[in-house]
DNA sequence: GGGGAAATGTCTATTTTTTTGACAAATTAC
DNA sequence: GTAATTTGTCAAAAAAATAGACATTTCCCC
């Protein structure tokens, strides 16, 4: 059962990756900074493209299981941003290089889980028809990804933890006005 | 050559260490903590006694690697004393069982090293006779090894790192003595 | 633009490591 | 004192890692 190896690679992969762009690091490079085989690394993965695609994708599962239940707005954001905040520099290199789309999708899909994990729940007793729980949940998905995705156009330099609480305030007033008239019965 | 799977059971061990004494965990314990089959253990080392003299005497040759110089009398003591200090509880639940002699003997390697490598280097330049060299490295190697003891013994309760600092003082003052009296030509 | 070095991708064969499942003996717990 | 758990050992099979070679591509430098 040891993925060993295979996690090896990984973790060079992102140390290398801290420390300069993809297109600056070799098969070669990591394979040495691990230790192992050249071909050890096309044992587990077919090309760096793929290899990153499958790194980058697999922090969602990582992401996913480490966070079965997201209680608030703010965390719903932080789950977003958590491996950018981690690998400053690895994010950014990412996000600058021809790998930008793989970046993206991975940011896409940890939005949608942390939305819709944490607006089913925090729904459940609220008596909000399906509907608006849909427009809501698509809401908050372009949200969160667009405040990460500017974050990252703007060089990763302004205070995103303030953005994000400013954000959940706004929203919490939301929330509140749309219980509010789904409780009174409004349309 | 990865020896990642040897490297899991280390740190699983040591992990668990600091979590409870060593009659409280089982090869199954480490196993199922790293994920792999119990086989594989015994693949690897002869039994958990075995083990345990393994890992912690390996302890020894990281720490000559990482620091094949050792350039201040605090340096010495640091150096001997660093395994417990970073893995605090691992360290007391190793002293206070049948592995004691285990970790002294790690103990005493450490100290050895430390205080022959420091030293040779600090008095290279120095016109002290050999037989006073081998007297001061025979009298800091049982007070390097002597200072961990009492403060193992005593619970590591006490600031270790302020009882260091005293220890040096001292020692400063009495190497001042040695090379003093022999560049005056006393015996 | 050409030549050389380095990196890539692919292969086959071999070795090492890990797993599986099973067993008797020893230990521990109740 | 017995039941459950842990231990140590084994042989066979599967998986993972290494070695070495090769053609191809990419990159760099002149």
């Amino acid at each position: 059962m040891p993925g060993f190896t295979k996690r090896a690679i990984r973790n060079s992969f992102i140390k290398l990756l801290n420390e300069r762009p993809v297109n600056q690091i070799t098969i070669r490079d990591i394979v040495e900074d691990c230790g192992i085989n050249r071909n050890s690394f096309y044992y587990h993965y077919q090309d760096m493209p793929s290899m990153i695609e499958e790194i980058v994708l697999e922090e969602v599962n990582v992401i996913i299981q480490e966070k079965p239940a997201i209680d608030s707005l703010e965390e719903c954001l932080d789950v977003a941003i958590s491996f950018a905040l981690e690998n400053r520099r690895a994010a950014m290199h990412l996000y600058n290089s021809s790998n930008r789309d793989v970046f993206e999708q991975y940011l896409w899909r940890v939005c949608e889980y942390a939305v819709s994990t944490y607006i089913s729940t925090a729904f459940a007793e609220e008596p909000v028809p399906e509907e608006d729980l849909g427009i809501l949940i698509r809401m908050y998905k372009w949200e969160c990804f667009g405040a990460v995705v500017d974050w990252m156009r703007a060089g990763m330099k302004e205070d995103i933890q303030a953005i994000f609480h400013r954000i959940c305030q706004l929203k919490r007033g939301m929330l509140e006005e749309v219980i509010r008239r789904s409780a009174s019965g409004e349309v």
